[in-house]
RNA sequence: CGCGGGGUGGAGCAGUCCGGUAGCUCGUCAGGCUCAUAACCUGAAGGUCAUGCGUUCAAAUCGCAUCCCCGCAA
């Protein structure tokens, strides 16, 4: 069975080392192109074409893969088999058609539910319980396709979307090399989705990070949890950008009379007590914009945080 | 050549604009004190101020170059 792959965040890496585990014939490995990216713009290229290289598999990065001159070298794939996995553009139903069987897709939610590009982010966020890896036939509907089978995976309470994602990609990997076999042996079955329990989960933007502390104590500790790899949850503490990087729900009571939101009510020696619109978070790691990560405990012996302070004024 | 911040005893910072004895909060070590605290008091050790070159009577501070760290943007 051929299988061409396609692939680009690290989410995909597991699949695509199952699949050379197994001793699939992977013709071909389809990621995005170099980009010039990060500080000085230097050129960097995905982990996927990293694994590709130590496996000497051929590598694609085409800038638009719905292109003629894409079409045509899929063609010559001679592809059974297109697995997608977080690859990052969208296949028009011309490239889905190439491969003889279908195109598979490995998607991070349990669908029709957080159809979209940030799944996992959004279910942490949201503070939903539980998720799971749907493989579905590809159509030319994003995420909409008929499904193939699912597994589902608790969230915990104090699960990050660090943790959840690394665990996910795992699970994505066994899905597929269970669903691999049962395409081989002809033996699945397609169910549709149904569109009106379908939601959708929309890519995540800087603003998304923003610290509101009017809002619960609870709704800041889960949007932590869910953008914690980006754009992570940040304040302004004198001006200046303050990234949170340890954070938790401070457990106590505050007794006093409602503090404004944003308040830092406690200074510990190795954490300080900030307010919110209910209750209160803990914050034990930041990181203070130009400086690198740090325990509040070093934080404070070169800041003098006074106790009555008000973050998030820019 | 994308934009910006930074490198000062073990940690975090001030001092740099306007050149003139190396400072703060901690930590470490020694001694003291308290029923007790993130305790407290007294004392000590620990710095080629990232690196190199230059300007100057004199450089952490001014100029040029290099290395490293971080944020933004993608």
């Amino acid at each position: 069975m051929n299988i061409v792959f396609f692939g680009s965040s690290h989410f995909a890496a597991p699949s695509l080392e199952a699949l050379i585990r197994e001793k699939y014939n992977v013709t071909l490995v389809v990621t995005q192109p170099d980009k010039k990216s990060g500080r000085g713009m230097h050129p960097s290229h995905t982990v996927i074409k990293s694994v590709a290289q130590g496996s000497s598999i051929g590598i694609y990065q085409p800038e638009n893969i719905n292109s003629k001159e894409a079409a045509s070298v899929l063609k010559k794939q001679n592809a059974d088999l297109f697995v997608v996995i977080a690859y990052g553009q969208i296949l028009t139903q011309a490239v889905l058609d190439i491969p003889k069987i279908f195109a598979i897709n490995l998607h991070a939610s349990l669908l029709p539910e957080y159809r979209g590009a940030a799944p996992i982010n959004r279910a942490i966020i949201n503070g939903v319980k539980t998720t799971g890896i749907t493989v579905i036939k590809m159509n030319r509907k994003m995420d909409a396709g008929e499904v193939f089978l699912k597994k589902e995976t608790e969230i915990s309470q104090t699960d990050t979307v660090i943790d959840l994602e690394s665990r996910l990609s795992e699970m994505a990997a066994q899905a597929l090399i269970e669903a691999l076999r049962l395409i081989k042996d002809k033996n699945y079955k397609l169910v549709p989705q149904d569109d009106k329990e379908a939601s959708f989960a929309p890519k995540l933007h800087k603003s998304d990070g923003e610290i509101h502390w009017e809002e619960p104590a609870e709704t800041i500790y889960n949007s932590f949890r869910g953008t914690l790899n980006w754009p992570g949850s940040f304040t302004y503490y004198r001006g200046k950008l303050l990234r949170v990087c340890k954070l938790s729900v401070y457990p106590q009571e505050l007794e006093k009379e409602k503090l404004s939101a944003g308040t830092v009510t406690h200074i510990f020696k190795d954490s300080i007590v900030v307010a919110c619109g209910k209750g209160a978070l803990l914050i034990e790691e930041l990181q203070l914009e130009g400086k690198r990560k740090m325990p509040v405990q070093e934080f404070l012996s070169g800041h003098k945080i006074s106790l009555g302070e008000v973050l998030g004024k820019k």
